[in-house]
DNA sequence: CAGAATGACTGAAGCGCTTCAGAATGTCCA
DNA sequence: TGGACATTCTGAAGCGCTTCAGTCATTCTG
């Protein structure tokens, strides 16, 4: 029709062709009682004629001060955020509980200091950002902070202004170390999320485990140490490793460091469920019989621990309802109301068949 | 220091402040050679100390018309989604080649036809837009190209005028098939991805398959039936089952049904991985040996084909390639260059542990 | 039938930034 | 010493849209 390469048409083009205001185009789109039925036909008729194809995105967000985009900050690059199924199910769960309000998710991935870097923060077109698992002090908090966003906290420690979700981490981890000294057992092992120690990957002193910069590493090793302790089990005689990788292969090499020791533990207790698999993996290629030999217990009962062969004993947390609290809470942030109190999830242990007696 | 809760500062405030124009203050965070750095840096000192974090997103796109993000669209939700770890790799290839341009990713997830609602799209604040494996007629594709947005389209059919990047599913299914045939194999199972039928999940007529809107999903249909065709096996004596799900657990009620059928296949040709291991998690409950009653064949060489028990005879593709290639395409349409001839990625066999002879 | 109420549309002021064509000043070399 | 050039900064025109206070008819109401 045009003869050559046009700009694509604005409001304005609409307006003029069909002889009306501006405001009138800009009303057929979002408030279609404003208008009479007859004209905002007229109107988008003339729209698809032209090839309008309705208000320019981020126009409107400029005049709106909305960008209807949520941006999630995650603490490690996708393929390895990603490695994580719990992270799946937690998204997803986040994502449909904002979807009607036809918002989309920005995907924000790590950095180097356990979060996104704060330019890309600054530079994010989103109204509210979320926080899963990022380290204490990742500059991206700041950032956020500094630009007045508002955040929502997954399995965080509380900043104050933002809204937060997380489980009882310190609970669960509490009821599998009871579970696994009720049978009998007494020589452990705990196979650690990342704490960002450099290097990463092998054994780390219980000081440096509780120093580490995850509020749910710290939480759950709390829960684990002072369940034994309590059972005469001395932290010093429990070797924590620190996982090479979150996925189950990038966790197997440390994984063999902590099966390979001597006196070997006769039972794991595992941050996340791929840790567990990752450590029931080697302990297949040691030829030790799981749950023989060795007691494994995950965390988190994310899809794959119910498959799994033998299936995993773990602590249960419900992934979707976390991640749709936070979707809630991230829309009633947006709504201006201030953050509710901090909800925390409980967990429970789930006893499958990768624990047994010493 | 101020009284109430002020609205936020802008350019102009800092400019004011300092006592120059607002295009100098402009300048002072995008073209630091247009002034000099003494004034650089009273500007910066400046913005600090009114709490101005920088240009404001929005606004700064509206002028450059530049959004700095990339629309992911998928064919399914989330959770879907990433259950197939095959998309982690890639989509973090892709993240990982755009970053160092300071893109963002938005996540479009898939509503009822196979891809992302339409007005999801037009309202998608985004620079261009990469299709993952969406079905064939989505309405999101139409909705790109009524934007004019810059398409990047993986593993799909080539649309006019987007860059494409795919692999040869095609030979790669065929490589599979001959390889269950050089070991003796004459009785064949194909569990196929979700095709869009409806009911979904169950056994489909060649012809259904045949049909599917899925390109990656027809094509290897294709090189596995002409595979065996060529060896004297016809397509109606080959049950297709299409999976229930895509994630291991979501995929195992239908892995049943193939694996109950009288007779019963001895090798099973999978088009993903997760089928394969899914078809794997059913036969080993049906206390059927793999691989010596049952051969099975996967597809990507995700990494849970590695260390799965045992591991994974399975098509390898490369992924990371696919995500990387994918991201350098976006930045070149960004760039305002035209799509190159489509890629296509060679796919191999490679031979582990769940084939054997029949 | 005057006055109030309703419905349909418009004018214009922003939203906060980028950018480009200058203006103003200073520097350099012949 | 005077014109050519750099260097540094500014004015103003957008980018495309929303929204609010009106204007202008038309329809109720008592």
């Amino acid at each position: 029709m045009s003869t050559t390469r046009r700009r694509r048409p604005t409001l304005d083009d609409v307006a003029e062709a069909v002889g009306v205001s501006r405001a009138t185009v800009s009303n057929a789109y979002n408030r279609p009682d404003q208008l009479s039925a007859h004209l905002r036909e007229d109107v988008l008729r003339a729209a698809k004629q032209l090839g309008y194809t309705g208000p320019n995105p981020t126009a409107r967000s400029l005049a709106t001060s909305r960008t209807g985009a949520i941006a999630f900050m995650l603490d490690a690059s996708l393929s390895a955020a990603f490695s994580d199924p719990a992270l799946s199910v937690t998204l997803d769960a986040l994502a449909t509980a904002v979807d009607p309000d036809g918002h989309a998710l920005l995907l924000l991935p790590g950095g180097d200091d356990g979060g996104p870097r704060a330019d890309r923060v600054l530079a994010a077109q989103a109204d509210v950002a979320v926080a899963y698992s990022l380290a204490d002090g990742a500059s991206a908090l700041t950032a956020v902070r500094d630009r007045g966003l508002p955040l929502v906290v997954i399995d965080q420690p509380l900043v104050p202004g933002a809204a937060r979700v997380g489980c009882d981490d310190r609970g669960g981890a509490a009821a599998a170390a009871r579970h696994l000294l009720d049978l009998g057992h007494r020589r452990f092992g705990i196979f650690s999320a990342q704490c960002l120690s450099a290097p990463r990957g092998g054994e780390l002193s219980a000081r440096n485990a509780a120093d580490s910069r995850y509020n749910d590493t710290r939480e759950r090793l709390t829960g684990y140490l002072d369940t034994l302790a309590e059972a005469g089990i001395s932290p010093g005689d429990v070797p924590i490793w620190e996982a090479s990788g979150m996925s189950v292969q990038g966790a197997m090499p440390s994984a063999f460091g902590l099966l390979e020791r001597d006196p070997r533990p006769t039972a794991l207790l595992c941050m996340s469920d791929q840790l567990a698999l990752a450590a029931i993996a080697v302990a297949r290629q040691l030829g030790l019989d799981v749950p023989g030999q060795l007691s494994v217990v995950g965390f988190d009962d994310a899809p794959p621990a119910r498959w799994s062969e033998p299936p995993l004993t773990t602590v249960r947390q419900d992934l979707v309802a976390k991640g749709r609290i936070a979707g809630e809470l991230a829309l009633q942030l947006l709504d201006g109301r201030r953050a509710p109190e901090p909800t925390r999830l409980p967990a429970e242990l789930v006893i499958r068949a990768t624990t047994a007696r010493a």
